[in-house]
DNA sequence: GTGATGAACTAAAACGCTTAAGCTGCCTTC
DNA sequence: GAAGGCAGCTTAAGCGTTTTAGTTCATCAC
């Protein structure tokens, strides 16, 4: 079966190619009649409009790139992860945006499919995830211009528009919550250090601790597992001064966290509180309900596409560098309450 | 910054724009001095082959397709879906290609996405996932003879290669273990009524209950989500002759049935044994551990990519028109025992 | 009546690549 | 020494669009 292409239609309509590429697309040059005439010709036919070509001949591929610098096998743990391209594609599918996702195995893989994808001319534009200390990506996108958005900051993104949420203002109202509670030892149960916004918390739980003048905190960083999550809730648990009250980074962790609390015998939320960053049906759905710091991380997905559509000029071109999304909000439930004794 | 083009390299190596693109593809037609000229000119600008031009000269485009019939809100709930794409990339990402996924609202805008991929040269394959009865898009697929696998089957998938495993089997060895146990009362908390292997769960699940001789069974459909897991559970427990023993789809379901069960003073499994689809972290990590039906999903999406491969005459083209792939295998754990009196 | 204007349309170049066909020399073969 | 073959290259056509630079022809102002 032969795709039909432009030179059929015109053919069709008894028009020049010209004549039909202008009134396919919209443009001034043609007489309303010509141009309906046109367009019935186009659908007789099936004409789709070979993308290639038009991509050739100077148009936009319609297609935004996303490299996920994670091991494949582990991108379904992360609840966030999907709930983040949710968002992302719920903007593009109405702009007729395709999303194009590569699994990289690194750092330098991933600056490798930058370049190519820009050399190739295969996207528009990009969303960078997962932003560490010194990024290389970031020299590397400004320097090929490739229009990009980053999921993160507000630091550390060089001149990049970005997409970002106060997680340092949630975490200090996080510890602020414990301590009105009157707990003085808290744990916090992180994600991976490397990643920046796992550094902006734990920073932000430091100062908080300060600031609300708690005996003791204790940082532990995991790679988000529910395995690891336990074992790190586990030593917490086992230390002289252990912590009335931990805050995971995950949901999956805090569920590992409080079955190892049931494990040692130590009953939620009387023996120990515990919070989980990041909402999700398990935390509402388990017993006890979790106290979660949620944010709606669809919404999120969503205003970085919307900001990347801005930046590669298909809407207007209003220039925010920087766009806030509002800080997560704490959800109390069950899961939290004032030490026991 | 211009993108260099293979005529820059064919100028700097001094030889054809012909030459060139002889030696960048590695065939015949240069001399083995002349081709490290060109290969190392092309190094040395900076060259990467324009994608849209190559494809347009005939090329393949090197990106499968997959659409995703369900609402991008809900994609995040079922880490089924994820780990198959995480399996998917997998196999895609050493081989060169990249995976283009797209959002659809519903099955008439799914044919219309593959009408453009197909009519636009856009991607190479697809990959058909959610299988429907008497699903438009197995009929449209081949009409337009576009390479494509269908995760699913092994019925109604026409002449389409598919990739599958033995629902069925499985479910029936899980009701002979229950009926092992003793249960004598089982249900069954099944996902969407119209996707065809909730069909097949269904039927092997009554077929099954005949072959054992069960007393009752019952089977109540959902979305996947927790909250109407949790409602069928509760509908399900306060029957008349409630069951002792719940099978669910999924197990964001099983653990809220784990609660409803706590929240009714049931305790798991003296007085209501517990089984998930799809093993995953969250069964091993909650107390009682949840008994699952593990498949590895992810070697799942692998496979189908390997085929889909094949198809499109990536790799030697083994013709294989139905490939399955081991049946989900019972993980007895703390969440299943003989019903108590 | 003349020239200017502009709407409606066409011809042709350009995008960057692949590839069929053609052109050189040089080496064999008888 | 003429014919043939072959490796190693070049020329040029073609892929399906978009877009620039025309061309034609009717209309209008003066």
């Amino acid at each position: 079966m032969k795709r039909p292409t432009i030179s059929d239609v015109a053919q069709r309509a008894g028009v020049s190619i010209s004549a039909a590429s202008f009134a396919l697309n919209g443009r001034p040059g043609v007489s309303d009649r010509t141009r309906q005439r046109i367009l019935d010709a186009a659908d007789e036919i099936g004409w789709h409009r070979n993308s290639a070509a038009r991509v050739l001949s100077g148009g936009t591929t319609n297609v935004i790139g996303m490299a996920i610098p994670r091991p494949a096998t582990t991108l379904g743990v992360e609840p966030f992860f999907m709930e983040l391209v949710s968002g992302i594609e719920s903007v593009l599918a109405v702009s007729g945006y395709a999303l194009m996702m590569q699994v990289v195995a690194g750092v330098d893989a991933e600056l490798e499919v930058y370049r190519s994808w820009w050399g190739e001319r295969r996207v528009d534009g990009i969303i960078v995830v997962d932003l560490r200390g010194d990024d290389p990506r970031i020299a590397l996108l400004e320097g090929l211009a490739l229009p990009a958005v980053v999921v993160g900051g507000p630091a550390d993104v060089g001149s990049l528009p970005h997409v970002w949420a106060d997680d340092a203002a949630a975490t200090a109202e996080t510890v602020g919550y414990l301590a009105a509670l009157g707990h003085r030892r808290i744990g916090r149960i992180a994600g991976l250090p490397d990643l920046l916004h796992t550094r902006r918390r734990d920073e932000a739980f430091t100062e908080a601790s300060a600031t609300y003048e708690l005996d003791s905190i204790d940082i532990v960083h995991t790679d988000y597992t529910g395995l690891e999550g336990a074992q790190a809730t586990r030593r917490l648990l086992s230390s002289p001064g252990r912590p009335t009250a931990i805050l995971y980074d995950n949901s999956i962790m805090a569920v590992a966290g409080m079955s190892v609390a049931d494990e040692m015998r130590l009953s939620v939320p009387e023996d120990l509180s515990i919070i989980a960053w990041d909402d999700s049906q398990l935390c509402q759905v388990i017993r006890p309900a979790i106290t979660a710091l949620a944010r709606d991380v669809t919404a999120y997905g969503a205003r970085v596409a919307r900001l990347l559509l801005d930046v590669v000029g298909k809407n207007g071109d209003a220039e925010q560098r920087g766009v806030q999304v509002p800080a997560p909000r704490l959800v109390p439930r069950s899961s939290t309450a004032p030490p026991h004794r």
